[in-house]
DNA sequence: GTCTATAGGTCGATAGAC
DNA sequence: GTCTATCGACCTATAGAC
């Protein structure tokens, strides 16, 4: 991997863009590392702002998809929620997800299009999903009947929050263990709350 | 108020920190919008660094503490919650609170003390008081016996979600109206699942 | 595709006159 | 306490030699 200079560019930019967001990084600080002149950067890209979105979509494009067969595994309830939250877990600890997630926070208020992504990637997608999930299982009585998309709503929220969470304790190399769980009880708890 | 050129600076400065952030806001933006010159900044503050830490001061010493008897009204209930969840509502859409939310969130992972601020006031002293309060519920027998720190976190998470999804629709100047009453959905569907 | 050299801009901060 | 003038550092980007 990173073989050729541009490949080895997006590398290096996407670490340090993650690191210290888009102001914070620049094209000295990326050339320096890659070990080339800032100069030759312009050779493989136009400036910096397309070696920025080059790595937002370096970033994102590995599909955030669940891999989840919502139709059918609905109706087995509450292993549907460990599914997800499991798929979830999983994201917060990838070391390349972590990356993105921190890029996301960084630039969240500073870049429309990385609200639009966090919106549509992190929030729509999701909310879409277990709704849907939840609706299926209101249909066939497994949990008690309300609103999907509220339930959605509540459920992700606490996932997010764990996850900002334990990004922040990681920035100052403070120790997650007491987050460790968190998960887990969080979809425990929640599917108590909603089970028939 | 902002009746002289310190003050000025404060307000001024407290408005582009929370727009832009540290890195975005320059001394020269500051004195202009102000209407001095840059050098006569430096006779109020020693530099950047001490306008961003007054500030900061500025913005978080409005006291964020609950005005709530936690003994006396925890023993009511659901009132708790509904008076913690209209207290967060506030919060959400007050100016001055908006502002300081904002910068928290474009900061939060560039600066460590930004990052304790957040901890501190947001996240610790919120989850003290609400499982403060729902631990005299429990024993009281007015909710289900569980883990209160545990009920506070899936309380306090969801409310967060939702002033940050306020947050992010208030910047692209979009709709918030479907998320108006979403604070109390929350409050009503997380009641259901803890009372008796 | 890399280098050197440099342009033109913004940044935070200081010196010194008034 | 304000101004003008200026400094050195850093920034993105380009021209042109190899």
């Amino acid at each position: 991997m990173a073989s050729t200079t541009k490949e080895k560019i997006l590398d290096v930019s996407s670490t340090l863009f993650s690191k210290y967001g888009y102001k914070g990084t620049s094209v000295r600080k990326i050339a320096s590392s890659v070990g080339i002149r800032e100069s030759a950067l312009y050779n493989h890209f136009k400036n910096k702002d397309e070696i920025f979105f080059s790595v937002l979509e370096y970033l994102f494009n590995e599909d955030t998809l669940m891999d989840i067969d919502v139709e059918e595994i609905a109706l087995k309830g509450k292993v549907f929620l460990n599914k997800f939250t499991t798929n979830y877990k999983l994201q917060t600890f990838d070391k390349t997800k972590e990356n993105m997630f921190r890029l996301l926070m960084i630039e969240l208020l500073q870049n429309e299009q990385i609200r639009k992504d966090f919106m549509e990637n992190f929030h729509n997608k999701n909310i879409k999903l277990l709704s849907n999930g939840f609706f299926i299982m209101m249909q066939n009585g497994i949990i008690k009947s309300s609103d999907p998309m509220l339930l959605a709503y509540e459920y992700l929220s606490t996932l997010f929050y764990i996850r900002l969470q334990i990004l922040l304790l990681k920035t100052d190399a403070k120790s997650i263990n007491h987050l460790s769980t968190q998960f887990e009880k969080h979809t425990d708890f929640f599917w108590e709350s909603i089970k028939v």
